[in-house]
DNA sequence: ATTAGGG
DNA sequence: CCCTAAT
């Protein structure tokens, strides 16, 4: 089989998949940036922003989705990171061609959405606490999805045939039967990896996959198909995980948001209609998502706060503390974990400064919290920090030190190294030992990266 | 929609 | 962490 890796790009006129890109086969971890599965309008796909990481030593699949949490049966993915818009029925068709391939088709689940289904099933998992960070490693850093647009589709009007309304079915049940059998992505489609083979679907295979898909759409097989979907738990060796389903319980977030966007305007293109229903909304940014609700918090909605809330803060636990959070600002505190700042400075250095939602989105997909502005804020400090004292102010350290970090001193140095090659603005640079303002090596690897930057030379008085 | 800057 | 202005 060929080993080229094929990237696969906005296959637009096919039906519901879009994938950006793809990645090279032969490197460890192979993982496919599914940038948009767009949302065939008429239908109930939802557009999702993701990663699928396929590691091969350890045969795990990694769903990770932006806004959804999923399982594909061996690791679950908690990328809540949000970015759903409106919703429904998820369809992984482009995925399914992967993920089918790999053995274990049978033990794909379907994957559940955080948000909670619409119409028909109401797939609501509520995401354990403990998903501090399943690592996602093998996504982290190891590639770079030029993910530069973002053309979240609206999704799903609800004009789904055969929606029934079902709202009450607390389990939905995949269509197993699907996978295994009609999986004419198998041969038809060509796809002939296998767990330890390079997988890469060409764009006519994607489009193969598509007519197929077109008729009958057999070669689905995990599609949280509205009319049935089995769910059942599969361990894996590295995610436990917990799913528990519910009738549309989002997450506070959720709540928070759709409650206050129901109550006020809808600001947005979103908020599509759900349905007659309540459906709760999505938001897409993780902004909105985040839940950083401006003012008005209607906490009647929220319902078990607890049990939401923990799962929603997922890693966050102990990190947050939340009794004070009434306070007018800061609602939520949330500490920097060094793993945190290390991804951070590694997503700076990678894709240098400025560039925080490429930033966000590659690193910290995950970090539902993490806003590309919080990454902006976070580096800032840093900066200062870094810069204003080094080892001396061991006061200060002290002080920090049994309540915060103590940010190793390699962190402080990559800090300060990268602050002296993009000095940021209206931050004391660290002492800038004899910086070439023009070509410096670590910038120069940069350059590629990060064609333009423009913090640079941002205040340019002339 | 992102980012910078300021609080 | 939040908000706003600028782009």
């Amino acid at each position: 089989m060929d080993q080229q890796p094929h990237l696969i790009k906005n296959q637009a006129d096919t039906k519901s998949k879009r994938v950006e890109q793809a990645v090279v086969p032969g490197s460890e971890e192979e993982a496919i940036e599914v940038e948009h599965l767009l949302a065939e309008p008429k239908s109930d796909h939802v557009s999702v922003d993701g990663f699928l990481c396929f590691d091969k030593e350890n045969s795990e699949k990694h769903l990770k989705v932006d806004g959804f949490g999923y399982d594909y049966g061996w690791k679950i993915n908690c990328g809540m990171d949000c970015d759903i818009q409106g919703g429904a029925d998820i369809k992984f068709e482009a995925l399914d061609g992967w993920l089918d391939e790999v053995d274990e088709v049978d033990d794909i689940q379907a994957g559940q959405t955080l948000s909670g289904a619409y119409e028909d099933f109401l797939l609501d998992v509520e995401l354990p606490e403990k998903f501090s960070e399943l690592d996602y490693g093998c996504c982290d850093g190891s590639h770079i999805g030029n993910s530069s647009t973002e053309s979240h589709s609206p999704v799903f009007s609800g004009s789904s045939n055969s929606t029934s309304g079902i709202s009450e079915s607390p389990i939905a049940t995949v269509q197993e039967s699907d996978c295994k059998n009609g999986l004419p992505g198998k041969n038809g489609c060509g796809y002939e990896a296998t767990a330890t083979n390079e997988i890469h679907p060409t764009t006519e295979d994607l489009q193969n996959l598509n007519e197929s898909d077109d008729d009958e759409k057999p070669l689905v097989s995990l599609i949280l198909s509205k009319k049935k979907a089995k769910v059942s738990t599969k361990l894996t060796k590295g995610g436990m995980l917990c799913r528990q389903m519910r009738l549309r319980k989002p997450t506070v977030r959720y709540i928070d948001e759709s409650s206050r966007l129901s109550s006020t305007a809808p600001r947005s293109k979103r908020l599509k209609v759900q349905h007659d229903n309540e459906l709760p909304e999505v938001l897409s940014e993780s902004r909105l998502l985040r839940g950083r609700v401006k003012k008005v918090v209607p906490k009647s909605e929220l319902q078990s706060d607890d049990d939401l809330t923990a799962s929603d803060y997922e890693d966050d636990k102990k990190k947050t503390k939340r009794s004070k959070m009434s306070s007018d600002r800061r609602k939520h505190q949330r500490m920097w974990t060094l793993e945190e700042v290390v991804k951070l400075v590694d997503g700076i250095s990678q894709y240098g400064v400025g560039k925080w939602t490429a930033i966000k989105r590659l690193l910290f997909s995950s970090s539902v919290y993490r806003t590309p502005i919080d990454l902006r804020d976070k580096w800032r400090n840093l900066v200062r920090s870094s810069c204003g004292h080094k080892r001396n102010n061991k006061e200060v350290e002290r002080n920090l030190k049994h309540t915060a970090r103590p940010l190793p001193k390699t962190v402080v140095r990559r800090v300060r190294e990268l602050a002296t090659i993009y000095p940021y603005p209206n931050v004391c640079s660290p002492k800038i030992e004899h910086v070439t303002p023009t070509k410096h090596p670590a910038r120069a690897k940069v350059a590629q990266l990060c064609p333009r930057g423009k913090n640079v030379s941002r205040k340019n008085g002339t």
